[in-house]
RNA sequence: GGGCGCGUAGCUCAGUGGGAGAGCGCUCGCUUCACACGCGAGAGGUCGGUGGUUCGAAACCACCCGCGCCCA
């Protein structure tokens, strides 16, 4: 037979082979896209946290994948339609950035080729590459919906990120503002407070004399950045500053500039910060800006959009770029001896998470979005439980504290790949809606929208949303998220607000929040450092099974390093899995799975496996991952193919079929338990089981079973016992092949495993064993190593009476006597007893 | 400055109140008819430190030391 030949051949289990058959079985049979057949408990969906159509798969992927995919395929196993939902965004930054450097190449610029020639060549850009990250996600194994992929720049996508703009506007929480936002000269844009990072910056402190109008001496003040205050509007001391209560009210002369500042009072001012004294450029600074809308002040600006000096800051500085115009302004100081001091001084500087440059905040005239208002019920629904984070400490609070301190969303770009913002200028009207305005004249606003706003309507714009779609009443709200916890604000705070007020509902209830990966050494996975991991490679040499199960097994909350041991770890489970295969059917015949309890070891191993599922359930309705999967691994290799196949191997090879039911049994449940996590290879066994049919991937997850159950305590005893006399064979330096003589009452298993005879008479027993319930008398043999015996003897003993002298303290406690639990203070007095009586039949 | 997390075997990590665990590595022995990506046995840990709560603490509390992250 082809399915028995084929087993017999292939003695190790090769991945690479075997998954590109089994994605094609797979994929032709369709079963990842499930029809929407209305709203039901029935339903189960994940929306995929799109990646960036730019982006190649990365570690974090992986894992998320692996995580999505475990539970998408037990929630289809489990019988309900299951859809992952897939696609990718546009990336506004990244995408254009790409673009430019193509262009760049052929000696051109994006203002060369004019906007719409240029957004065309986006677009091209993107179905020659922009499909390389779904091909990744494929050879992971990732049971997406690869029939219904999306992308946030699609038709129908894009008419709902207008429509959410619009109506936002409507309701007044989309405004257009002069404010001071994140520029980012890098990429000359303005950028979201969630796309700056602070960086460890080795600055200069300067201390510059501003003289006082009245001519009565000078305030000195403190700055890193000695160039802004060319745009300086006041001063500003603490009102509780006994130094300086006398001036306020008073007025300093700018110097270089000469311009009157009054001298404020603001709370905010720390009175050890520097001089005590505050220079407040509101033009310039986030803080500073708080304080001078506050106290009414004049936003000077100094610094344009091109990271250099405009014709504000005066002649002698115009033009130059800020760095340049710092030196120029220390030089000027010092000339003009208002420079009283200088010391290195290190400090945190936001800079650019898209181009790596130093942020510029500048006033700058663009479209925010008030946050307050829909926050609240985000806050709400993580506080009544509507969603949920796994694990939930201490994700829930740090979601929460975001929210409750929100502040308004920077949303337009001044970029071109992107969702247009829909609104229209003629002179001073202004137009907001999802179509033009007629007449002549209105000019489209030139920015597009942050990534972010449009990914924040996914896992409902993905399903069609605003429209009310079969897919939307299905498959809305989405059951889960699974993220990495850098993104918790990104879009899972976002998706949250969004999703409760464009659809009355939560987008998803159980947010799993996984691990970092961290490279090997404990540094940051990065391309950059060299320190990148590629998924793709991992799968290439180990196989896509390997690297799940590693990637599972090893991120449990917390970050952790990669650990190419737990890869291997997976990889070589796929191979036992394959080899203990082979055993079971290439011997079972045309048998069909059943539970059978003919023998006693039958009955355990199926109630060890029912006991198993139902932790491995209970790991997976708590999103601990990690432990179903290292569940599953013990639950077959420790106890199905170190004990349960050796101790069936006899009646196997005999053909017994109560034995034959049982390990096919077995097997399928072995099969259908680590589907989730391995699906190649379990994927690959099914289709060799006899009479297979159909996909195990459509296979269904077994229901809890309480006539599985039973005392496992006799089988137990009996491993127990085999590993005693191995323990002791191995002491006494008696080598496999030799089979020692004793007497027990131990039965043929027992003796069989542990290599021994049993014999009627014990002769001159040289050794007694210590087993669960008794002792095994060894008969005197020539390979025994009498010196190993009485060595071995006296180590027994040893810890025997160290076991005994610990549960005699805790006896002799009378509060643990008088507290403790009865079950607790009974197993004590049990176990005493059971190793006093195994120390007397050793002899002392 | 505020907040959070981590410190358990040589390495990477599980373990949220009752006899210290896994994988890898190491030692010894096995080509035993599924698998040497294997089988059997073993060595190895003052559970960061100090104090407290408790009959009982790796786990709970306080403080300290060390490492890391987030927010301002």
């Amino acid at each position: 037979m082809d399915r028995l030949e084929d087993l017999q051949e292939r003695k190790r289990y090769d991945p690479h082979e075997a998954e590109a058959r089994v994605w094609a079985r797979w994929d032709e049979a369709g079963i990842f896209h499930p029809k929407p057949e209305g709203e039901s408990a029935e339903n189960f969906s994940i929306a995929i946290p799109p990646p960036n159509v730019t982006g190649v798969l990365h570690m974090g992927h992986a894992l998320n994948g692996s995580l999505q995919d475990a539970l998408i395929r037990l929630n289809r196993m489990k019988g309900r339609r299951s859809k992952w939902i897939l696609g990718t965004d546009h990336a506004g930054i990244a995408t254009q950035v790409k673009v430019e450097e193509a262009l760049r190449e052929e000696g051109l610029t994006k203002e060369d080729l004019g906007r719409d020639k240029f957004i065309e060549r986006v677009w091209e850009w993107r179905a020659d590459y922009g499909g390389r990250i779904i091909e990744q996600y494929k050879r992971l194994g990732a049971s997406c919906d690869y029939e219904d992929e999306r992308f946030t720049m699609d038709p129908a996508y894009a008419r709902a990120v207008m429509e959410v703009f619009v109506r936002l506007h409507e309701k007044g929480l989309i405004y257009r503002d002069n404010f001071l936002v994140n520029w980012d000269p890098g990429t000359r844009s303005a950028i979201s407070d969630l796309e700056v990072e602070q960086r460890r910056v080795e600055d200069v402190m300067y201390e510059v004399d501003y003289p006082l109008a009245s001519g009565s001496g000078s305030l000195t003040v403190a700055t890193v950045r000695p160039e802004t205050m060319l745009a300086d509007s006041a001063i500003a001391v603490n009102p509780g500053d006994e130094r300086y209560t006398r001036l306020i009210g008073e007025h300093a002369i700018l110097p270089l500039v000469g311009r009157r500042l009054p001298i404020i009072a603001d709370e905010h001012v720390d009175t050890d910060f520097g001089t005590g004294a505050l220079k407040i450029t509101p033009g310039h600074d986030p803080a500073d800006f708080e304080i001078g809308r506050r106290n009414g002040l004049t936003e000077h600006t100094v610094i344009g959009e091109d990271g250099r000096m405009t014709e504000e800051a005066g002649e002698r500085f115009a033009g130059l770029p800020v760095g340049e115009a710092r030196e120029a302004v220390v030089a000027a100081l010092r000339e003009e001896g208002a420079l009283s001091g200088t010391r290195p001084y290190v400090h945190d500087v936001p800079h650019s998470h898209r181009s790596g440059e130093r942020i510029e905040p500048l006033i700058s005239l663009q479209w925010f979005m008030d946050m307050g208002g829909l926050s609240e019920p985000a806050i709400a629904a993580a506080k009544d439980g509507t969603v949920r984070f796994h694990p939930e400490r201490p994700h829930k609070q740090v979601y929460l504290d975001w929210l409750e301190n929100i502040r308004p969303w920077c949303v337009s770009r001044q970029l071109w790949w992107g969702h247009r913002i829909p609104a229209w200028y003629r002179g001073d009207e202004i137009h907001v809606g999802t179509e033009a305005p007629a007449g002549d004249g209105w000019e489209q606003d030139p920015d597009v929208l942050d990534t972010w706003f449009s990914s924040g309507l996914w896992p409902f714009a993905t399903l069609g949303w605003p429209e009310q779609t079969p897919e939307l009443e299905a498959f809305y709200a989405t059951d889960v998220l699974s993220t990495a916890r850098d993104i918790i604000f990104l879009w899972v705070a976002r998706m949250v607000m969004l999703g409760i007020e464009f659809t009355g509902e939560v987008p998803f209830t159980d947010v799993p929040v996984h691990s970092t990966i961290q490279a090997p050494d404990g540094r940051r996975m990065s391309k950059s450092l060299g320190t990148g991991i590629d998924p793709l490679d991992e799968i290439e040499t180990h196989g896509a099974d390997a690297l799940r199960f590693g990637l599972l097994a090893m991120a449990s909350s917390q970050d952790v390093r990669y650990s190419p041991e737990k890869v291997a770890q997976g990889e070589d489970l796929a191979n036992k899995l394959w080899n203990a295969s082979r055993l079971v059917l290439l011997q079972v015949g045309d048998a069909r799975p059943e539970p059978r309890s003919a023998a006693p070891e039958d009955a355990w191993i199926v109630s060890r496996l029912e006991r198993a599922t139902r932790e491995i359930n209970a790991d997976y309705e708590a999103f601990r991952l990690s432990r179903a999967a290292l569940g599953m691994y013990e639950a077959f290799w420790s106890e199905v193919c170190d004990w349960y196949l050796e101790m069936a191997k006899p009646r196997l090879y005999e053909n017994d079929p109560d034995v034959a039911a049982t390990l096919l049994w077995v097997l399928e449940r072995c099969l259908l338990l680590m589907h989730p996590v391995m699906p190649f290879v379990t994927e690959e066994v099914w289709s060799h089981m006899p009479g297979a049919e159909g996909l195990l991937a459509a296979a269904r997850w077994p229901e809890p079973d309480d006539s599985l159950l039973t005392d496992e305590q006799p089988v137990q005893d009996q491993i127990d016992a085999i590993t005693a006399l191995r323990r002791y064979r191995n002491e006494v330096d008696v080598p496999p092949r030799v089979v020692l003589r004793a007497r027990s009452d131990l039965g043929e298993q027992v003796a069989r495993l542990a290599r021994f005879e049993w014999v009627g008479d014990p002769g001159d027993a040289v050794a007694q064993v210590a087993v669960p319930g008794g002792v095994v008398e060894v008969l005197a043999a020539d390979e025994i190593d009498t010196e190993g015996v009485e060595r071995r003897r006296e180590g027994e003993r040893e810890k025997l009476r160290a076991e005994i002298a610990r549960a005699q303290k805790k006896l002799a406690n009378e509060g643990f006597v008088a507290k403790a639990p009865a079950e607790v203070v009974e197993a004590q007095r049990e176990k005493l007893a059971r190793y006093e009586e195994e120390l007397a039949r050793l002899g002392s």
